[in-house]
DNA sequence: CTGGAAGCATTAGATAAACTTAACTTAAAA
DNA sequence: TTTTAAGTTAAGTTTATCTAATGCTTCCAG
């Protein structure tokens, strides 16, 4: 059905220089070639091409057509590939990365924004979504590289871990926070089981899967019945909801490192560790990263390094 | 710098069917030629382009730009060949030809319009213009073929005329007219020159090149002054002017023909025969015309027999 | 946990192209 | 007329593509 595509190369140079002899120069061969070629497509397609007249050739209607599908592809070819070389120098392109909500949502544009600085050819394409999302989409290729809570999901994602490169970047202190406010009076300074039970929670989900984990971490029982106040699916309105004394919530603790440092947001210590979100880098195993790749996450961990997440109210930050 | 473009096609069946031994399947070649061909391909275009996972590929972002890049042509070009195929069984396509200015105002619509009733996949392209524009852009493959008053031309068209094949199709008398009333009026049925020239004229250029000519031929004569009372570039119009007892025109005898055969319009006649300009079919000598070329051609010239042009006032009607 | 099965990669050898050289044709220029 | 330039053709060579056979790895079934 099709031709042989090298010789709608030839074609193309015969067509834009109308000569056998001026192709042959320029493809580098010799006109014998060009007219085999030539005579080739012609016999494939069982249409002439040409009007052979002396030392001329005038292309027939067909080849007029022929040549206006020819030539935008072979132009956007040679711009496409020069691009994608250019890539292999400069870092540039899209950049296809996921994340998870909040943590995306927190971090990446101000990420991106300061390495477009740098790398202005660069484009990005975020895709915020759960760990088994993102890392089917890795899988796929459909994503560069994730960044992904593996810690949550390693035993139920599907197909097996090995393919990826999992690489912990930073490690996220879970906890239960409220107001200084609320602590004093709700709680009474009093982190008990039975006192914090008692009280008001803010929550991303109706099902509050995160706080019942949480209860099931720190004390070994399950939360039965909390009381929701609020249902927000977004960190910063959870921690702006604790701020105005709404009740306790589920956060990142560096996400309000400056609340809590200063006192204004407390967090509910019990006698066990913090839980720790660990979010890693995950890209295929075998994937050969591009320069684009590599520049970037080179830049997402000095930032990250700068950020400090973690570090300042725990010690078991540097993972691995 | 542009890859070998039998590779992108490779390409593109790894890329749909995202296996080597499906693509192979597609391209009827084993899986170890794809797998040297894909190879090849990222070597001479220095970029991976699928991550080996067991058993998948997994296309990298710039298989992506690639395939976003071959796939619209590969559709294209399958669609066009179509196309240019269909052709051969069925008139189809765009049919480019030339004409003079007048005679093609004059039948092309009426011809176009009944061959596009039979064969509606037929579109055209109609270029009106003097024979040596015409000429040259046949010559330039810009046309398909062009109707040529050749017989003005023949010695000052650049080239040689050998390239072409030039097959008259009508002789069209070109006579001087006027209308039966001005005939009686103004000239008192008196055809001398002194008469004639003392009298009005409608022309289509303000040089009167038409009108000098006829003088020239009819008389040996130059018409110095003719007093030129209305100039008009359309012979419909020159026809309307001369049906309102305006003066005389110089018009092609069978555009008029039901006013001169009901004598409405009267000819001058001379002890001269009448000038005949002769149009023939143009075409390039070694051109193969394409079935489109030769269906439409057939009709035309049943459409000029049909409409038995010249005949009908004179004997030298069929040319050679 | 062992033994196919399935998919891809690699090699060498076979096959099929593409290319070159050289001779020929033709029309235009000198 | 001779010369030149462009295109074509035929034959031989070179190059590249394909096949066949083999090995590797992972998945799945027994």
């Amino acid at each position: 059905m099709l031709p042989d595509i090298n010789r709608l190369k030839i074609f193309y140079d015969i067509y834009t220089t109308r000569s056998v002899v001026a192709a042959a120069r320029q493809a580098n061969i010799t006109p014998s070639a060009i007219s085999q070629q030539l005579k080739k497509l012609e016999v494939e397609i069982k249409t002439p091409l040409f009007t052979r007249l002396h030392k001329k050739l005038v292309p027939t209607g067909e080849a007029d057509r022929l040549f206006a599908i020819v030539n935008p592809f072979l132009h956007d070819l040679e711009a496409g590939l020069r691009t994608i070389n250019q890539a292999r120098t400069k870092p540039s392109g899209q950049l296809r990365v996921g994340a998870p909500t909040e943590f995306g949502k927190a971090f990446f544009p101000g990420i991106f924004s300061s390495f477009r600085k740098k790398y202005p050819e660069v484009t990005f394409s975020l895709t915020l979504g759960d760990p088994s999302v993102l890392l089917s989409m890795v899988r796929r290729g459909t994503l560069d590289f994730a960044l992904v809570d593996v810690f949550l999901t390693q035993s139920r994602v599907h197909g097996d871990l090995g393919i990826y490169s999992i690489e912990p970047i930073i490690d996220e202190e879970v906890v239960l926070a409220c107001s200084k406010n609320y602590c004093e009076s709700a709680l009474g300074n009093d982190f008990s089981f039975k006192r914090l039970i008692a009280g008001e929670f803010i929550s991303y989900q109706p099902d509050a899967m995160a706080l019942r984990s949480w209860f099931r971490h720190h004390f070994r029982k399950v939360a039965l019945h909390p009381k929701i106040v609020m249902t927000v699916d977004s960190l910063q309105a959870v921690i702006a909801c604790i701020k105005h004394d709404l009740g306790m919530g589920i956060i990142v603790s560096h996400m309000a490192y400056d609340d809590i440092r200063k006192g204004r947001i407390v967090t509910v210590a019990t006698s066990r560790k913090e839980i720790i979100n660990r979010i890693s880098l995950v890209q295929l195993q075998d994937k050969v990263p591009s320069l684009t790749d590599k520049t970037f996450q080179a830049h997402f961990k000095a930032a990250m390094q700068k950020a400090g997440v973690l570090k300042k109210f725990s010690g078991h930050g540097d993972g691995f």
